[in-house]
DNA sequence: TATTGTTATACTCTATAACTATA
DNA sequence: TATAGTTATAGAGTATAACAATA
């Protein structure tokens, strides 16, 4: 009885996930950008300009993807890569204006999408759905921490 | 102030949605498979043999990329290609020993994964969190239905 | 010697277009 | 004429290994 509530609860779960997965993907391909690009812009916006190293490790991807992701974001003029100022094995990699203006419309978007998916929501419903969502988030961490 | 709630809410399913991901593929991985091949071999096991339009159709994808998909299952055994008994164009996909076995364990694999994220959520808890969920997924599919 | 990033190589997923065989 | 699937071609993401330049 509960045990086919908590597959139904994953089962919602991994719709939401390939839904979400799809829908992301749509908006990003209208901005030129595809998933993991949005994501090294991402990691600008926080950190302000890295080296291909730092963004290496911030993605948990290797060195040549980032060299392939980035000569992807050179080309299509969302960011720039430059010599560093003091290493000069390394490369800076910055946003430029038009990266900027579209990571901030991107998180406009995200903000968007916040209201339409929750906007509807009840306060006391989304307390409930939230904090469920906190339970979860802390068992898969330990998970993918141990599965490492 | 609801509003942020709202954005917290969704930069929570954004984390889950990666982990989930994380988790899923290095699950499969571990299988020898990867998320598009289990995808099919899902489809297989709720529909039984089928061809590669049928599957191109159900996955959403183009007939060259079930092409490419079946190939990698064919080479790993987890799958069959065979001549459609009526219609000589087509071809009839079917699941090995191999594949239902593992497919079979897949499932497993899934009902342990739903007890070890929601076994230690409270039912009141997990109600709402599932209740809030099927609301979200609501406006989601709606999203994505216009949007296509 | 260690680190940064690139070239070389390879695999997977994805798509469109042209083509073959069959219906 | 329409459909099923493949070949041809192309692009994106991913990885490891070898290598050059620099620290």
């Amino acid at each position: 009885m509960t045990a086919t509530a908590r597959q139904h609860a994953l089962d919602q779960v991994l719709e939401l996930v390939g839904l979400l997965n799809d829908d992301m993907t749509k908006a990003l391909g209208r901005s030129g950008l595809t998933v993991p690009r949005a994501h090294l812009l991402w990691v600008l916006v926080q950190r302000g300009p890295v080296t291909q190293q730092q963004l290496a490790d911030s993605m948990k991807v290797s060195p040549r993807n980032i060299t392939g992701l980035v000569d992807g974001l050179v080309g299509t003029g969302f960011v720039t890569r430059e010599p560093h100022p003091t290493d000069r094995r390394a490369s800076l990699v910055s946003l430029t204006e038009q990266g900027a203006s579209t990571s901030a419309a991107l998180q406009d978007g995200q903000r968007a999408l916040a209201e339409q998916l929750f906007g509807g929501v009840p306060p006391e419903r989304l307390r409930g759905f939230s904090s469920g969502l906190d339970d979860v988030l802390a068992r898969l961490r330990e998970l993918t921490a141990e599965g490492s």
